[in-house]
DNA sequence: TACCAGGATGTTG
DNA sequence: CAACATCATGGT
């Protein structure tokens, strides 16, 4: 076991209430204040969890766990929570923005959970372009529960993402039951063949600009503007990255802002302004209000 | 029942 | 280049 600390801010509440925002979430389980979670480690499943009451406490349940285990889950907490970011710059930044600083003084100390792993974020996008939430967490789940290992824990099981060889294995026909559209289906074996055969990964984009990243993304069949800012977001920490698009995001901006209909993409990069530099980090704590 | 969902793409005018 | 149709299905 390890302990992460001490931590500047960290709003314990406000992550459990986001890691618990739907029942159906099958990449990590909270329990009793604990959120499990399993990660592949040198072609190894490893179920860890974290503590999310005072210090963050770090345990591996599966393997007895070794110094580059812990080192390798503790880079990867700080990743998933982004414990390295000063929030007070976030809040200091958007100051002008008297609507969004009551949100950060309400939120204070949520920092953007996000996905350290970008194939995750992508296959997640792509499942939740264009249908509700709901269902799209249902489509997650039978993406998981069909094709993702687990680790069987006490008689629990705890699950894995599909790896990107084993999607890329499959065919339209095989994702078609599990009510995936044709295209959703196609993007995603797309998605995990380039992934899986090297074409694309993180380590291919580490030295490219924000522009450049965006635009190999987009380039990829499936991954739109949308998309591509939700996982630099989540995935790759460009703060500053924007899913106007979302329409989440709109009808936020519509509540907190008091507006009679959706802001237009105009009117959104207009407030925006007030977020440079942490636009992404906005956009979480306007998601995080639709919680409420 | 019609319209909306954490959009993207291909076609048309 | 902007407008529109299409995808697929659950939720309200």
């Amino acid at each position: 076991m390890q302990v992460l600390s001490p931590f500047t801010v960290f709003n314990h509440e406000q992550t459990l209430k986001f890691l618990n925002r739907n029942e159906r979430e099958c990449l990590h389980k909270v329990i009793d204040k604990e959120v499990y979670r399993v990660i592949r480690f040198q072609n190894e499943l490893i179920l860890f969890s974290i503590r999310l009451e005072g210090n963050l406490q770090i345990s591996v349940h599966n393997i007895p766990s070794k110094q580059e285990i812990a080192e390798a889950i503790t880079k990867y907490v700080k990743q998933w929570f982004d414990l390295d970011t000063n929030l007070e710059a976030f809040y200091q930044s958007i100051e002008a923005d008297t609507i969004l600083s009551k949100l950060c003084q309400k939120y204070h100390g949520l920092r953007l959970i996000g996905m350290p792993d970008l194939f995750e974020s992508l296959i997640w996008s792509i499942i939740g372009q264009q249908i509700n939430l709901t269902f799209a967490y249902i489509l997650k789940e039978r993406l998981v529960h069909n094709f993702g290992e687990s680790v069987d824990f006490h008689g629990q099981y705890f699950y894995a993402l599909p790896t990107p060889q084993r999607l890329a294995q499959l065919s339209i026909e095989d994702l078609r039951p599990l009510q995936f559209s044709t295209r959703k289906a196609e993007y995603i074996i797309n998605i995990a063949k380039a992934f899986a055969e090297g074409q694309f990964s993180t380590e291919k984009l580490q030295n490219l600009s924000f522009d450049e990243i965006r635009s190999e993304l987009i380039k990829i069949k499936g991954i739109g503007n949308w998309t591509a800012n939700y996982s630099m977001m989540k995935s790759l920490r460009y703060y500053d990255a924007f899913p106007i698009e979302d329409v989440g995001l709109q009808n936020a901006v519509k509540n907190h802002y008091l507006l009679d209909s959706k802001p237009t993409m105009i009117q959104l990069n207009e407030m925006a302004k007030h977020w440079k530099g942490w636009k992404g980090y906005a956009t979480f704590y306007f998601w995080h209000s639709l919680l409420e």
